[in-house]
DNA sequence: CTCGCATCTGACAACGTTGTCCAGGCTCTA
DNA sequence: TAGAGCCTGGACAACGTTGTCAGATGCGAG
C-alpha cells in the first residue's frame, strides 16, 4: 500500500527527529533564512517567483515554523489556559467548550487541567501553564488563596476566576447567583407547603456550596422557619454519603418532605432515594440535568448556564489582554427557576 | 487590604511586563548563570549556601522558567494534544479525562481542541499542535484523511487514533467494537420478538456510524430478516431530523415496533419522542446515557467506557513516546449491554 | 610547602525564530 | 545618462534556556 506511511519510516535518533528548520528551507530554495520566514508568515516584500521557490522548498522539506522559538522571540504565546475541576462533570464540558470557542476566535488555542478539586494541584497547575507563558488564565478555583498568582499577575498574565471568587487577591471573577438561585428554589418549595425542608450540599469551604448553604437559610428564615440542624448534611461528596444523608432526614420522627440539593451530582443520588420511597418527597436540585423532564416526576432546577460562564469569562480575558480593562470586576450571572413536577409536589406527612 | 494585589500594580509595557529571567537571578544573587540554571533543575554541584542565596533572589523577584526557552534548547515539551469532537458531548468528558491522568502520570501538560466534526478544523487543529511541537497527538478523527500528519509522524510525533480509525496512513487505533456492539443491541431485540426494527444513526461517513449501521444490518440478516428502506434514517444529526424520522418509521401501515439508535444524543431524542406515543416501542442505544435507569421504563443500551478508550490511547502513546513499541496496531475495546427494559419490550403491533 | 585532585562555578555557544537595518538592483524622471 | 527613490533580499543580533568545557577554589597528602 503506496499511499501509507509506517511508524518504521520514521528516523531514529536525532532530536525532533531531524526536523528541517527554516534555515533548510532557506538552502534548498536558495533564499535568505529572513525571506523563508517572510515567506511563512505572509510578510510582504517577497516576489511571486521567489516565493513559489520558497513555499515547494517548505512542501517537499515538510517544514513546520517552531512555535516555541517564535514564542521565545514573541514573548505571546496565542494560548490560555483553563484550570477546571473536573472535565468528566456534565456542568464542565459546556463550560469549556464555550472558553475554547472564544479563545479560537482570537487564535489562540487552549490548555486545560483538572484541578481534582485539590487546592495544591491548582496551585501546581496554574503555574505550570505560566510557565509556558500562557497569556491569560481562566481558573475555577479549589483552594482559598491565590496570592501565589501576584507575580504573573503583575508580570502581564490576563486572570478570570469563574464559579467561585479568587482567594486573598482582586482579580476579575464571573459567577451565577449562587445565594439568589438557592433562595428562590428553597422559597418555591416553602410556596407549595413544605416547612421540613432538607439541605444536602458540598463542604461549605467550596464557595458555591456556602452561598447556596446561605440561600437556603435566607429562605427559611423569610417563611419564619426554624432549621433544624438534622435536616442539613454539608460535604457529602460521595454517592454513598450522600445516600445516607438523604436517608436518615426521611426516617425518623418529623422526616423532610423536600430536599434542596446543592448541586448536580448530589441531585442524581437524591432521585436514586427517592424513586425508592414510598412516600413522594418534593425536590429542588441545583444545576440542571440532562433527561430531567423525561423522568417521573420531571426534576425541578434552579439552572446556571454554563456555557455562558464560560463565554463571559474568556471574553473579559481578552479584553483583559486587548488593554481594554482596568479596574477588576465581579460578575454574576442569574440562574433561572426550571418547574418540571418534583418541585411543585405537596408535602406529604 | 493589604494582602491583596491589584491588577493596577502591574508593570506596563514591555514584553510579559519585565519577567525576571535567570539572568537578573543571577545578577541579584551574585552568581554566574548557569548556577542558577542548576538550582531551578535541582541539579547537583551547588553547595547549600550558594542555593540558598538562589533561592532568596528567586523568591524575591517571582521568577519563573520560561518552559518555552527551555523546549526550544531541550527539543522536548513535555505535553501532548487531543483533537476530539466536542468537549460539551458528555461521551467526551470522561475521554479527555482519562487521557489527562495518564499524562499527568508521565509529566505532562494535556492541550486540547475540539474539531467540531469538521475535517478541516481538525486538520489546522492538530497541526498546530504540532508547530508547538507536542511530543504527542489523541486523535479522535473527523476527517478520512490523514497523510497531512505524514511528515509530523516520521518526524517523531507520537500519534494514537481514538474512537475512528486514521484514514490512509497506518497508525495505532483504539476502538470500541462498534459493529459487535450493535449486532448485539439489534439481536437483543430480536430475541425478544420484534422484526421490524428501526435504525437512527449518523452520518456513515463517520466510521462509528458505519460500522454500527453494519451491526444492525448484520444482526438482521442472521436473522433472516428483510431490511425496508423507510426503517433507515443516516445522516440525522440535529434533533429535528431525528425526531422526524423517529415519527416517520412509527407512523404508517408496518410502523417499526422496536428502534436501534446510533449514538446517545440520537438516543436522547428518541426517548422523548417515544413518550409521547401511545403504543410502547422497545429501544436499545448505543453509549450510555446519566440517569437511564430512572426513565420508565429503564433505558437498555450498549455501553461503550469511554475513559478506557482515552486510557488506553494515552498509554500506547506514551509507549511510543518511550520507544517500547514499533508496530502500529489496532485496538478494539469490548462493549457491554446493559438491560434496563426498554429493550425487553414485547412488540405491540 | 607544594602538588594533585575533587568540587564548585561561570563563560560561551546553540536551539529556531523574528526585528532591524543595510546593500544592491531596479524603475522612473530630469 | 545620471540621480533619486523604491523594492527585494539577506546578514546579524536577540529572545531565555541548557550543555559543554575550562577555570577557580579548597582540601588533603606527600
Amino acid at each position: 500500500m503506496p499511499e501509507t506511511t509506517r511508524r518504521a519510516d520514521r528516523l531514529p535518533g536525532t532530536r525532533y527527529g531531524n526536523r528541517p528548520t527554516m534555515k533548510d528551507v532557506a538552502a534548498r530554495a536558495g533564499v535568505g533564512l529572513k525571506t523563508v520566514s517572510r515567506v511563512v508568515n505572509g510578510e510582504p516584500g517577497v516576489t511571486p517567483d521567489t516565493e513559489r521557490r520558497v513555499q515547494e522548498a517548505i512542501d517537499a522539506l515538510g517544514f513546520r515554523r517552531n512555535d516555541s522559538a517564535r514564542v521565545l522571540r514573541k514573548g505571546r504565546t496565542a494560548s490560555i489556559g483553563l484550570v477546571l475541576e473536573d472535565l468528566a462533570d456534565p456542568f464542565y464540558g459546556p463550560l469549556s467548550r464555550a472558553v475554547e470557542e472564544v479563545a479560537r476566535a482570537h487564535g489562540a488555542l487552549l490548555i486545560n487541567g483538572s484541578s481534582a478539586e485539590d487546592p495544591e494541584r491548582e496551585q501546581e497547575l496554574a503555574l505550570a501553564l505560566c510557565a509556558r507563558r500562557v497569556d491569560g488564565l481562566v481558573v475555577i478555583p479549589a483552594g482559598d488563596d491565590h496570592r501565589y498568582l501576584e507575580p504573573e499577575i503583575r508580570a502581564g498574565v490576563a486572570t478570570v476566576f469563574v464559579d467561585r471568587p479568587a482567594g486573598r487577591i482582586d482579580a476579575d471573577v464571573v459567577l451565577s447567583d449562587n445565594f439568589g438561585g438557592a433562595r428562590d428554589g428553597v422559597a418555591h418549595l416553602i410556596a407549595h407547603g413544605h416547612r421540613r425542608i432538607g439541605f444536602i450540599g458540598d463542604m461549605p469551604r467550596i464557595h458555591t456550596a456556602a452561598e447556596r448553604l446561605r440561600g437556603y437559610r435566607a429562605a427559611m428564615e423569610d417563611a419564619g422557619i426554624a432549621v433544624e440542624e438534622r435536616w442539613m448534611s454539608l460535604g457529602a461528596t460521595n454517592p454513598e454519603r450522600v445516600r445516607r444523608a438523604a436517608e436518615d432526614m426521611l426516617a425518623g420522627p418529623g422526616p423532610v418532605t423536600a430536599v434542596f440539593t446543592g448541586n448536580n451530582r448530589v441531585t442524581v443520588t437524591v432521585i436514586r432515594v427517592l424513586a425508592e420511597q414510598s412516600r413522594r418527597v418534593a425536590l429542588v436540585g441545583f444545576d440542571d440535568i440532562e433527561l430531567a423532564d423525561l423522568l417521573q416526576p420531571g426534576v425541578t432546577v434552579v439552572a446556571q448556564d454554563s456555557a455562558a460562564l464560560g463565554r463571559t469569562a474568556a471574553e473579559r480575558l481578552f479584553r483583559q489582554l486587548d488593554g481594554t480593562l482596568v479596574a477588576p470586576e465581579r460578575i454574576e450571572l442569574p440562574t433561572r427557576l426550571i418547574t418540571r413536577g418534583s418541585g411543585e409536589l405537596p408535602p406529604a406527612d
